[in-house]
DNA sequence: ACCTGAACACCGTTCAAGT
DNA sequence: ACCTGAACACCGTTCAAGT
């Protein structure tokens, strides 16, 4: 009986699943720099050599996080766009990249962190292209030819928004919510 | 006569210095998480022990290369404003600031980095509101009600651009360079 | 006052060996 | 096939001791 337990999870079951779920919980609570593999060997409750079979490297491990933040960023998009009448779509999708931004601070700073695409592993990219691609709809109704000006005019502005805030660098005042800053920054682009 | 070289610096003569540039030339090459103590304390020829003579941490030598990262951001702001006409202080403000981004890369980096200000030190601070403040000289001419989100929008489109530059989500097009794009989006802005 | 030497408590990673 | 134990080469930081 008392042996059971670790027997029945020498061959952990899913030891990869496990050290992801743990891995997201540490990014969030102390940011990429904080997440110690051996750490999170301990956390999981298995060897500091356990992970590497299922990770090449840190990096790797950060990597598969990173791809996680993208699908769950490319969701929370296209959600937005689709529960928004066209009129209030750009305000609505800029909203929810910068609310995606403040409710997952560390998940998003590892997203667009340099350390990552070193050697631009293609699952990576992929999982990012696939979640900018939902700023397009933005601009499908624009001529031909502003529609790429038009697409970095409001990433750059809602992406700059979102990292200012999230380093503090712009302060709310009292009473102002980020959604009606948002709507003013972003309504007269 | 081969003894002296060493007894002469001993006392390093400036060895807070020589740290400080050491450690600029280490974080523009490698980032802030390449920019290892020891590593610095042997490159300029010391103990590992004799840095926390003049830093209480490594925290602290970043805090001390980010101020310098502010007061030649704020150096190269300034010289855009004054030299440029004020109908082209906008754009040439915007092409300085990402054009800083670009030089400096990793120094930038720093500069906005979350794991500065953990404990809000008061010169960081005041180096950084130095310099954002260069940017106030775009809506100086601005009606009053307007200006605090002309100067939020014209900050976040051109630190967005900045930061999705740096780290090559936005690919420039075959002979499109970088202040043609800044002034694409900034300029209808 | 300023620096060294040695130590402490950590890392990420590798590899032979165990189950 | 999957994991452990022990080791290697590092870190940042501290502190008694040297000059």
């Amino acid at each position: 009986m008392s042996t059971s337990r670790r027997a029945e999870h020498y061959h952990h079951g899913d030891l990869r699943h496990a050290l992801l779920e743990a891995a997201m919980a540490m990014l969030e609570a102390e940011g990429a720099a904080g997440l110690g593999l051996r750490e999170l060997a301990r956390v999981v409750g298995v060897s500091p050599a356990a992970p590497y079979r299922h990770f090449d490297s840190k990096g790797r491990l950060l990597e598969a996080l990173a791809i996680t933040g993208y699908q769950r960023f490319s969701t929370a998009m296209w959600a937005a766009e689709r529960q928004s009448a066209p009129a209030r779509r750009i305000g609505a999708m800029g909203q929810a990249y910068v609310r995606f931004a403040l409710d997952n601070p560390n998940l998003f700073r590892l997203m667009f962190s340099p350390e990552l695409k070193r050697d631009g592993r293609p699952s990576l990219r992929l999982a990012a292209d696939a979640a900018f691609d939902t700023l397009k709809a933005v601009t499908a109704a624009l001529p031909e030819g502003e529609k790429r000006v038009a697409a970095l005019r409001a990433w750059a502005q809602v992406h700059g928004l979102a990292v200012l805030l999230l380093d503090g660098q712009i302060a709310l005042r009292p009473g102002e919510d980020v959604d009606a800053l948002v709507a003013a920054v972003i309504g007269a682009g």
